[in-house]
This record gives C-alpha cells, sequence and structure tokens, in this order.
DNA sequence: TTGTATGCGTTATCAG
DNA sequence: CTGATAACGCATACAA
C-alpha cells in the first residue's frame, strides 16, 4: 500500500485539503472542531508531508547541506555543532555531505544543491573546483554559499576565518619567548591555503625575533599522522637538530610524538612541541599538547548566521574570530 | 531572476519539453541534431533539474539517509567511508544526519525521511525513540531502514554487526594468555547496547578460565575520554589493583593512558591495557593500543548493499561480519 | 524521432 | 471559517 496523501486525510476528515493543510501550517485559523477531526485523521492515516510537493510549490527545501572535505577529521565536528544549532533554530535540516577532498563527489554534492535540494551550503573547504563563483551565482539566483576557514580571502564567497597567520605568529613567539632558536615549522598539503597563512606566520614570528628562516626546517607534510612520523624520522636525521617544532596541526604533532616516545625522545625536555587546532585529543596527548584553539563551535554558528542573513535576502561581509593559544605540558624552556 | 526551467530550454532550443527531458535521460532516443541543440540550450542557460518536482513525479529522491549519533565519534568517519562507496556506485547521493543523540534531533531527521526526501536510511545508533518498528513501517510503505552496530538483535530492523560478545572474550582471554588474573573492565553506557554484549564477553571469558567476576571490577563509563581518566583514579585509588584492563572502546583507553602517563604509571609494564574499536588515533597512542578492529568500511558497505536489496525488494537477512584482535604495544605479561 | 497532455502532492489565492 | 482551483517543474504514456 502507497503513503497516504492530503486527499485521504481530507475525504476521512470530511473536508477539503485546502483545510487539512491550514491545519498542518495555521492551526488557529481553522475551527477547533474541524481541526480536531482532520488530526485525528492525520494520525489515523500515518499521513506525513511529501517534502519534493512541498519544496515545488513554495521554492524552498527548508535545508543547509554542509560539505566536508573529509569526515574523519576531528576538526570539522564542533564546528558542526555549531552550524546544527543554529540551522535547528530556524527551522532547517543540516545536512553534512562528505566530499573526502574528491572532485567527482564534491560535483555530486554541488549538483545536489543546484538542483534545489537545499536552500543553501557551507564549504568547510577548498573546493576543487571553482564553480562557486559567488558574482555568477547570484546572478543565476543559485543557492547562496558560505565558507569557512580554509579558504582564500579573494575567493569570492563569504567567509569564516581566524587569523592564520597572526595565529602561527603566536604559536612560535611562544616558543621564542621560551628561549628557542631553531624552531622547525611542519607544513600541511600545498594545495590547502591554509597552509601557505601558517608558514607566512612562523616566518614572520622568526623574522620578528631576528631570526633566519631557513629552508631546511621547513618540513613537509599532510595534516595525517604519517607525516608527523615523518618529520620525526627528519628531526631525528639532522645534525643540528630544531629544539621545538611547530605543527600546521595537532593530528601530525600526535603523530610526531607516537615517534619520538618510541625512540626515546622526551617531549618537552628535548624537544617542545606546538599544534595547531586544539583537537578534543589534544588535551589526552602524552605530554598534553599546547596548541592553537579555534573557536569551531562559533565559526559553525556564525557561518550559519551570514547564511540564514544572505538567504534573508542580505549581504552581510565576512566575519574573522578570535583565536587562543592553549599552554599545555608540550613546550618548555630550552 | 529566477532559475531557468525546462520549458526555458525548449523555447530557446526550439522543441518540446518532452525533447529536452529525453536528451537529458535518454539521450540517445533522440536525434543528434536535435540533442546538440538542446544541450547547447542547456549551458546557455545554466539549466539543472528541479529536484523537487523530478522527485514528485518519480516518486524518489535517489538518496540515502544515513543517521549518525554523534560525528565528533571518530569510530563512524570508515563507516562512512564504505556507505559513500556503494551508495554513489548505485547513484545515491549519501547525506549524512547528526542526530547528537538527541531525541528532537533524531525525531527531525526522521521526519525528513518519512517526508520521502530519502528513499531509505542507515542507522548507526540505537534510536532514542522506537519509531523504526520494522513490520509498521512495511506496512505502510514507508522508506526501508538498515541498522549498523549498535542495535539489538530483536530491534526489528535488518542488522550489519559484529559478533560484540565474542570480541570482547576474545580481547579478555589475550589477557589471560598473558598471565593476567585481575582483570578489570570499563563498560560503555547502560543506555548503549553494546555495553552489555560487551560485559556479557567479559564475563564469560573470566568464566572460561575459571575465574570469577567481580563487581568491583566493572567500572562505569560513557565511551569519552574522561570517563576513561576516571577509571584511571578508581584504579589507582584500589588497594587490589587491577593487572590488566579491558575497554568498552579506544577513547576510554586513551583517557586511560593519558592519565597513566602522568602519573606515573607504566603501560604496559604495570598494567596492561586493551581497547575497543581501532580508531584512527589507536595506532599513535602511546604506547600503541592494543584493540579490537571492526571491519568498518565493509560494515558500511555492506550495510549499504542491504539497504539496496530492500529497496529494490527483496528481504535480505542480517549480516555479521568477522572482527580481529590486533595487538599492540601495550599489553604484556603480567 | 518528436510533440501533447496528464498527473505527481502541495500551497496559496480567491470566492463564498 | 471553508472550499475550489491554479500553479509549481518534471517524466511518461500515448499519439503522430
Amino acid at each position: 500500500m502507497s503513503r497516504p496523501t492530503i486527499e485521504d486525510v481530507a475525504r476521512i476528515a470530511g473536508v477539503s485539503i485546502a483545510t487539512v493543510s491550514r491545519c498542518l501550517h495555521m492551526p488557529d485559523v481553522v475551527a477547533v472542531k474541524t481541526r480536531e477531526r482532520v488530526l485525528s485523521a492525520v494520525r489515523q492515516t500515518g499521513y506525513n508531508l511529501n517534502a519534493a510537493a512541498q519544496s515545488l510549490r513554495q521554492r524552498r527545501s527548508n535545508t543547509v547541506l554542509v560539505m566536508v572535505p573529509d569526515i574523519g577529521n576531528t576538526f570539522f565536528s564542533k564546528i558542526l555543532g555549531g552550524i546544527e544549532s543554529e540551522a535547528s533554530a530556524a527551522g532547517l535540516t543540516m545536512l553534512i555531505g562528505d566530499t573526502g577532498r574528491s572532485r567527482a563527489r564534491e560535483d555530486a554534492y554541488v549538483r545536489y544543491l543546484l538542483n534545489g535540494r537545499a536552500d543553501g551550503a557551507l564549504l568547510l573547504a577548498d573546493p576543487q573546483a571553482a564553480w562557486f563563483d559567488i558574482p555568477t551565482r547570484n546572478a543565476m539566483g543559485l543557492p547562496p554559499i558560505v565558507a569557512i576557514s580554509e579558504i582564500g580571502p579573494d575567493s569570492g564567497p563569504v567567509t569564516v576565518s581566524i587569523d592564520n597567520e597572526g595565529a602561527a605568529h603566536a604559536a612560535v613567539s611562544h616558543l621564542i619567548g621560551l628561549g628557542h632558536r631553531r624552531i622547525a615549522h611542519v607544513a600541511g598539503p600545498d594545495s590547502n591555503i591554509l597552509t601557505a597563512q601558517r608558514v607566512a606566520g612562523y616566518r614572520r614570528a622568526l623574522h620578528s625575533a631576528g631570526l633566519q628562516a631557513e629552508p631546511w626546517l621547513e618540513f613537509p607534510g599532510d595534516f595525517g599522522l604519517t607525516s608527523g612520523r615523518a618529520a620525526f624520522a627528519r628531526f631525528q636525521g639532522q645534525d643540528q637538530r630544531p629544539s621545538a617544532l611547530f605543527f600546521a596541526n595537532d593530528e601530525m604533532a600526535m603523530g610526531f610524538l607516537a615517534s619520538a616516545y618510541a625512540a626515546g625522545v622526551r617531549v618537552p625536555r628535548d624537544v617542545s612541541i606546538v599544534g595547531f587546532d586544539d583537537i578534543h585529543f589534544a588535551q589526552s596527548c602524552i605530554p598534553a599538547l599546547t596548541t592553537i584553539r579555534q573557536p569551531r563551535a562559533e565559526m559553525g554558528a556564525a557561518a550559519m548566521r551570514l547564511l540564514l542573513e544572505i538567504i534573508g535576502g542580505k549581504a552581510p561581509a565576512s566575519v574573522q574570530l578570535p583565536y587562543e593559544l592553549v599552554i599545555r605540558d608540550s613546550t618548555g624552556p630550552v
């Protein structure tokens, strides 16, 4: 048997479909007795609104799509929490699409958006394609997009971010303040816009202290555990070992910590470590990780609010939120 | 300006809307010249299908909804990967809904499903409500649901899981084999069905070895880092300290490890630790964590395949997948 | 190979 | 307060 429609309900309640619809959306405009009859018919049939029909008629879906590059990356979870709370407060359902940084999957979600299944989107990563060009989008009346964090300042879309360069500067300055002079940086992947910003902050901090930025102190990385382990191997192989390392994210720092521990290199006695992000596990690293906290829930919430404004016809400006240096046990004096 | 419709395309291409539709869905049935005219008109207008209209007409949405209890829990990411690959192979878009184990949010996603916005759902957690009662659902022609892992055997829905009791038994037997006799278990939350299964396996393993299951060796927990730390506090406060602990998940084990390290208690020298799940960070714990690996990608893929079968009208049986005891460095002889 | 016409289930407008 | 009816944009059966 097939799904009951509004018509089935109407017939059973002995009213017109218009009245049923009103009972569902503006209950107080219909007579109490009628309303009761209708609602009872709704229960009796197990009726549910057909979203496709509703959405076709109303020209909106009451859904936001959040495109995430990698759900497995714990960094994103709290952002999602912030988004969700704002979204549901506005009566929207938040749906997450995991692009896996794959072009094909990203395309699939973009199509989803273009097909009108979401009223707008939040983008948590550098898009693989340039489909999001804002002027074009707006001209065509397409659903708006707000980007979070991993996006360049000139990319077009409205953005929520922190001052990545400043944060990197603060992290490295903390190490310098502890007396470190030979400080390495383990960078993110070249393809990621954040990488350049954090490298720039690292270099600027060195310069501010009258230090040279040495190429051999800039380690490659890809945000993964393994590249943290690789960084340790490289660290250990060097004649002039750095006394401190600043990592472009926490996960790489954790990989380094694991390798260091196994090799008998102690943190912070032998080397100081600073991460970036303050992910959930940073507090339970051994030792607990000094890192840059991004206000993730706030970032998500702010982005969602921006999106709602845009949907509402306004044209808000991008937002920059404050970061925080969280000093734990992985950093110490030289 | 508003979104172009199929009619705009038809007008510009000088054909009927039926032909446009055919160009999009059955291109080879339309003359090459016509097709070219149409596709060019599509490009020119920037036309995109209206999913609501299509879905209303076709009575399906080509979408699967995956309900996750907590996106921040790294355990779920690989499951999602497995689901995604099967889903996209079948031409379906995978959408993730994060219920946050909240009844209200779960309801929102269930409504989403009931409203026909997804053709089926995958449930990665114990539902908060009993809305998923299968016989009722099928009778009403509602979208099918397949559950993964965290669900009781009699709950109704088709399920993909591992033998949790057997896995717990294997973990504890491993400890017993190493000579441990006083073995504690840090359990999951009572509300979670897995908790009882793993406790049962723990007890059975003790009994098999002629040991008593002592209530004071069963620690409460909630799957969070903090309850792992609490377990350490309790462990340290005991007169007769266990020589080994089996945790109902890796995250709690990690919390324990961090506290133990800080207190100078060494693993596995002073105490052996076994986790459950083999999450991403398990290999980078200090020391690397012995744990039970669940074939997460496979579980996701299997669940998706089951769902597709059900959507296709079949009535497949539940599936149980093999687990694996991964022995790393956190367990050693007494 | 193409066009015409109908209906998918709602919401909103307009009368009554 | 309630009912009839016209879109919404598309896919498809049927006719040409």
